[in-house]
RNA sequence: GGUCGCAUAGCUCAGCUGGAUAGAGCACCUGCCUUCUAAGCAGGCGGUCCCAGGUUCGAAUCCUGGUGCGAUCACCA
């Protein structure tokens, strides 16, 4: 039984004792830091049963658990708190409980299993820092929910057809001279990215010579001849035209490899890719069942329609009236789909940007009306565009980070640092571009997963990501510094692992320490149930600050006894611990020297 | 116009189911490297928690109305 639970029955039978009254639940809280205490009992809420002067009630209880329960070894009594001052045993048997370290806060997985869906990029452009977040948050929630105990699959769905890469596809054919990844050297994404740019010149130009010639700019930008030649051709794909498939299939080829550099290069992977090109057609089959029991309605025109008005939401259409699928279609049919190649899976997560909350409300909705039990656990893990201080992103102006850019850009600005420090001149070259990699690549990740999921974030290219502060950086030198603890410790005579600590007296700074790494569990589920990484990211920071503090203000080898350097080492030792696991559940590597 | 989301220090962000004097980082200012890594530590400066009502012992947090910003409301994806 945790201590709270303690805490309360005690509570609770004192009350009924003094008081005569017979109390719900009680409320704790942490204690601030300028009271001393460990935990708070919020007295004014018991005020509703108990009649009473609040402090008098606290002094009360307070005495009654001094008297009664051996973990409580002082209070003090504030207006209506009641703080409580808890022994040093308490958190020196919590620490010797913890076994294992490296485990320590994750919960082993069920059987329980979910699906993540977190990237859904199209195959006519390189992934940009809008695509990066994605990933981030999408990659650390799975590693989140797996800590918490789920089994998770994690996949994407790739838009691997469509007008868009039509755009690119005709661009390259008449301008491109048979350039390839090869004949160029560039990233095959980025070369296809490329003929998407030209596409929308050409474009443009021809709307404007339409528009000279007395067009409105509306049926301008509807009969470009080169906007119809690539819907066309869209056609022609969707006929099975040999030609135009080969070409689809080879410019996706290069894009793939581009996408699969990208992802190796973020450190995210992926159990199962979904292509819209094998999903553009489901859906289909299972309107005709919803038609059967009501869910659709049929115009006249033929077309399908989920009527969503007494919901709130508007009539939503689910099939065209030439019989031809929608976007809704698609996803009802994926969603289906899905559940059949993973029958073990109970729910889905769709990390998809809020742009289309309005989507995925409608299309959970349309799941639960079509009788699916897993439509329940369906969660929109919805996050904030990144804009940057010009605006939006637009992939066609040019005016987007682009994602392999920003990491190698990080990395430089580790390595400009890292010289400056000088602290690493004994590593290889090898370590060192590895070393600048972790880092850079640890601000960009602790940079975006420190924001709430839902706040949209303003990226400064110029004033880039800090490297002081709040930052991944900043606890990875606290990890690194923690290995050089226990390095020297292990080289070192004086330190054995089996040590009696029980008679310890705590620093205030040793205590504060367990007590954080006392929430480290609580943190994961929360983390976990709120599907934010950034609730993990805060955690960390909040313990290697009060590391830090230690580390400068409590001698660890020069500690008065071989226990207290043992304790001590110990307690780098879990620390270090925690730092590593969390990181990894934000997808952060970190370093034993830096 | 309807719907959804956001608004906290100059800037970037925390603030758990309502709790004590609203917290960090950056920037600015002051100290601390002959000791376990100064990407650090100790401290200072800095607030109309968007506005107005309401709920109650108590509101940054909950409710209502308003303002501002963003998104969305296609037989597009």
């Amino acid at each position: 039984m945790n201590l709270q639970s303690i805490l309360s029955q005690h509570i609770i039978k004192a009350v009924s004792e003094s008081y005569a009254a017979t109390l719900e639940n009680i409320e704790f809280q942490a204690t601030r830091k300028d009271f001393e205490g460990d935990i708070t009992v919020v007295v004014f809420s018991m005020l509703r049963t108990v009649k009473g002067n609040p402090v008098q009630i606290g002094e009360t209880i307070g005495e009654y658990l001094v008297a009664n329960v051996a973990e409580v070894s002082k209070y003090n009594v504030v207006k209506g708190f009641l703080n409580l001052v808890l022994s040093d045993a308490y958190y020196l048997d919590f620490f010797t409980s913890i076994q294992n370290f490296n485990s320590y806060g994750k919960v082993p997985a069920t059987t329980e299993a979910i699906m993540v869906e977190y990237a859904s990029p199209n195959t006519n452009k390189p992934l940009h820092l809008g695509h990066v977040r994605n990933v981030l948050l999408g990659y650390s929630v799975a590693e989140i929910l797996k800590a918490a105990g789920k089994k998770v699959y994690k996949t994407q769905i790739i838009n691997d057809r469509g007008i868009h890469i039509c755009k690119s596809m005709l661009a390259w054919k008449r301008y491109g001279n048979e350039e390839t990844p090869q004949t160029s050297g560039l990233k095959g994404d980025k070369l296809v990215g490329n003929y998407y740019v030209k596409f929308d010149k050409e474009y443009k130009k021809e709307i404007n010579t339409l528009v000279e010639n007395g067009f409105t700019e509306k049926d301008a930008k509807a009969k470009a001849p080169i906007l119809l030649e690539a819907q066309k051709m869209l056609q022609k794909w969707e006929a099975g035209d040999p030609d135009v498939v080969a070409l689809w299939k080879k410019m996706n080829g290069w894009v793939y490899e581009g996408f699969d550099a990208t992802y190796e290069n973020i450190g995210v992977d992926f159990d199962k890719n979904y292509y819209e090109s094998d999903t553009y057609l489901l859906g289909k089959d299972f309107i005709q069942s919803g038609l059967e029991k009501g869910v659709f309605e049929k115009d006249a025109d033929g077309s399908v329609w989920c009527d969503l008005t007494d919901e709130g939401l508007d009539r939503k259409i689910v099939l065209r009236s030439d019989g031809t699928a929608v976007y809704m279609t698609q996803d009802i049919g994926t969603a289906i789909q899905r559940v059949k190649d993973f029958p073990d899976i109970n729910g889905m997560i769709y990390t998809v940007g809020n742009e289309q909350d309005y989507h995925f409300k409608v299309l959970f909705l349309i799941l639960k009306k079509l009788g699916f039990s897993w439509a329940e656990n369906l969660y929109h893990l919805s996050y904030g565009m990144v804009d940057l201080p010009s605006g939006k992103m637009k992939s066609r102006e040019g005016t987007v980070v682009d994602a392999d850019d920003l990491i190698s850009d990080m990395a430089a600005t580790a390595k400009e640092i890292s010289e400056e420090l000088g602290k690493i001149d004994d590593f290889s070259a090898e370590e060192k571009t590895q070393l600048y990699k972790t880092i850079g690549l640890g601000a960009l990740k602790y940079y975006i997963l420190k924001v709430d999921p839902k706040k949209r974030i303003l990226f400064n290219p110029e004033e880039s990501v800090d490297f002081q502060g709040n930052t991944g950086p900043f606890i990875q030198y606290t990890y690194a510094r923690i290995q050089s603890i226990l390095r020297k410790a292990a080289s070192a005579s004086g330190y054995t692992e089996s040590v009696e600590i029980r008679n310890l007296t705590l620093e205030p700074k040793e205590k504060e320490l367990l007590k954080i790494l006392q929430q480290f569990p609580d943190v994961i589920q929360l983390a976990a149930g709120n599907y934010s990484p950034a609730l993990v990211a805060n955690y960390t920071y909040d313990l290697v600050k009060e590391f830090n503090s230690f580390y400068q203000n409590v001698p660890i080898f020069g500690a008065e006894n071989p226990a207290e350097i043992s304790f001590r080492i110990s307690l780098c030792d879990a620390v270090g611990s925690v730092i590593n696991t969390a990181f990894s559940l934000l997808g952060i590597q970190v370093p034993d020297k830096m």
